[in-house]
RNA sequence: GCCCCGGUAGCUCAGCUGGAUAGAGCAACGGACUUCUAAUCCGUAGGUCGCGCGUUCGAAUCGCGCCCGGGGUACCA
């Protein structure tokens, strides 16, 4: 009933599909085969993978849904589907089970073949699907003069994260750091600067001074209403170009820029743009007329706004009643700029989830203004600690360095005590690695969306679901794989075929080959946390089968079996981290 | 008032967009290092998935209504 065919799936202009892919279009084009003209296009005729793994390792619930429709009972239609045509390569046996689920169980043969063209793949099987596409990233964006805290890994990680991740999928990425650099603000600071500057204390910590005279500026204007206004009055004068506000506004910013970079250096971060808000200042009155002509922008209470009912969404102001503009009519002159400059396919933005309706009005005027691009506001859960959310004005805010510098230490700790004889300047820069991976991994593995309580022991986690765990897992192959050639110098490794026997080693394949879809629903759904769950997944199998199953030990050919997929585990921990922002030393 | 999130093991979180018996880590308890790195592995224990009703072959997941927490809601960003 079900015969073998030796064809394959895949066909030559369709190179590099993932299994996901593959086994869809089979199941989907059994269906229609059994069924001519019966299944909408849209019906989710597609296989996904097993959670369990006795159900096999991909299943298709297709049959249950289209009974209604067909009229007919599930498990008839699920073996009418599987009758019409005849098995390919890759599946050793499909079975029906339950009330009509379809499972897919791949062969051996397949995977150790799967395995194989991995290996020869310098993407590791993920095709490059972004070739030829523009995609401007907007994140971290900081506020000069403000001390970058934790809550600043949520948007600096997770946006490089999507940043290195589209960069790989081939896209072109222009990674713009949107500094919030231009703002009321100012007016304090500098009537904070004349009055209250340690010069010295400026020098050593830049931030954290600007910080300090701004929050006692800003305490004194409270209770002193002229202080209030003569703030007003500097603001006004940096705003009609005054010389002298204006160099103390840049030196503002250079000195902040200076710390920043010096975080996103230690951090692994890079930027391909610095442009501020101030960076489009020139633009924001031409903007309003733009959209006063278009009768988009109307007078409504002394302010130009723009109407959304249609998109039953509050109105957006893109001038205020004093004539001054505001952050709606930035972010859409700096949209337009970038549209005309780099003409985009994608924008994407991360910002935390108190800026949703600000950019569905965004969106919405872009879109009235007929701007295409396809627009992405990504938003995060703001990081919260237990007690509540933290302010600057609260004093219980936690700076980013501070996380990184225990980080750091705590790492050196264990390091010192794990690899004693190992010297301590590799020491150090292992403790580098490992402490900042687990910071970053600690957010990046949750959910973005999800609200976060920072804790310094998840933070700081060294073990289980962690960096560390990931790393650990790949120093280890680093040093088999060293090992096999100090004792093995002449062996040629790829001579010796791929064999799928161990059942550890089935495992290993299947999520090995899972490798491609993973990213491309992480990018799909902006979640880089879906990247941190399967090479934990991967790592813990990885475990097991370290700890179980003899492989430098084991007889020639199964030895260098093993080895070589060992040694793909290793390049897809070391990508996957990668696309994450997280090093991989070769010993830890 | 309206809108958007969230509520899953003692704690911190996953749960692949409706699938099969809800999973990890930490903490607890019991085992495994003269062996390929024990930052590891194996095992035990731990659940009315906030509450109720509904939709259907099937709901932690979708809809409605409550309860609790967070955020937003015309000139801060």
């Amino acid at each position: 009933m079900i015969c073998r065919s030796s064809a394959r799936i895949g066909t030559g202009d369709m190179k590099n599909r993932t299994i996901e892919e593959d086994l869809s279009n089979w199941i989907r084009k059994a269906f229609e085969t059994a069924f001519p003209g019966l299944i909408p296009e849209n019906a989710p005729v597609e296989v996904v993978a097993t959670a369990n793994e006795e159900f096999g390792d991909y299943q298709c619930n297709a049959a249950m849904g289209l009974s209604k429709p067909l009229r007919k009972n599930p498990r008839e239609i699920a073996r009418a589907a599987l009758d019409s045509c005849s098995l390919p390569d890759e599946i050793s046996r499909a079975e029906i089970a339950g009330p009509g689920f379809i499972n897919v169980f791949l062969s051996e043969g397949y995977l150790a073949e799967a395995l194989r063209g991995m290996q020869e793949d310098d993407r590791l099987g993920v095709r490059s699907v972004g070739e030829g596409k523009t995609v401007i990233m907007d994140y971290s964006s900081p506020n000069v003069a403000k001390p970058m805290h934790i809550g600043h890994i949520r948007s600096t990680g997770i946006g490089n994260a999507l940043d290195r991740l589209h960069r790989f999928l081939g896209y072109r990425v222009i990674a713009d750091n949107h500094l919030g650099d231009w703002g009321t603000q100012f007016g304090l600071l500098i009537m904070g600067y004349r009055h209250f500057v340690d010069e010295k204390a400026l020098l050593d910590h830049p931030v954290e001074e600007l910080e300090r005279i701004y929050v006692q500026s800003y305490q004194k204007s409270e209770e002193d209403p002229s202080w209030r206004d003569e703030a007003k009055k500097e603001l006004v004068k940096l705003q009609q170009g005054d010389e002298e506000n204006l160099a103390l506004w840049k030196r503002f910013i250079e000195l902040s820029l200076k710390e920043f970079s010096s975080i996103y250096e230690r951090l692994g971060v890079t930027f391909d743009l610095y442009r501020g808000e101030s960076y489009y200042n020139d633009r924001l009155p031409s903007l309003v007329e733009e959209l006063k002509e278009k009768n988009l922008a109307v007078t409504s209470e002394g302010a130009q706004v723009v109407f959304l009912e249609e998109e039953k969404l509050p109105v957006c102001i893109v001038q205020k009643s004093d004539g001054g503009f505001n952050y709606a009519t930035t972010d859409l002159a700096t949209l337009e700029s970038r549209i005309e400059e780099f003409d985009p396919d994608k924008i994407i933005y991360l910002t935390d989830e108190r800026q949703q309706l600000h950019f569905k009005q965004i969106f919405a005027v872009a879109s009235r203004l007929g701007w295409r691009a396809d627009l992405a506001h990504v938003w995060f859960g703001l990081m919260r600690l237990k007690e509540g959310t933290f302010s600057t004005r609260q004093g219980n805010v936690i700076k980013l360095e501070q996380l990184m510098d225990e980080a750091e230490s705590r790492a050196f700790e264990v390091v010192k005590v794990s690899s004693p004889d190992m010297p301590e300047a590799q020491q150090r820069d292992v403790a580098k690695s490992v402490g900042i991976g687990a910071v970053k991994y600690a957010d990046l593995s949750q959910n973005p969306q999800s609200v976060v309580t920072f804790t310094w022991e998840k933070a700081l986690a060294l073990d289980g679901n962690s960096a560390p765990y990931l790393q650990y897992a790949y120093a280890r192959i680093a040093s088999v794989q060293d090992k096999y050639t100090e004792r093995f110098p002449k062996s040629d490794l790829r001579a010796f075929p791929i064999r799928i026997e161990h059942e550890l080693e089935r495992r290993l394949a299947i999520r090995l080959l899972r490798f491609a879809d993973t990213l491309f629903r992480a990018a799909e759904f902006y979640r880089p946390n879906l990247i941190a769950d399967y090479l934990y997944d991967l790592a813990q199998v990885y475990s097991t089968f370290y700890q179980n199953v003899p492989f430098l030990k084991a007889e020639e050919g199964v030895r260098e079996s093993r080895v070589q997929i060992c040694g793909l585990v290793a390049r897809t921990l070391k990508k996957g981290l990668d696309l994450l922002g997280i090093e991989t030393p070769e010993r830890i």
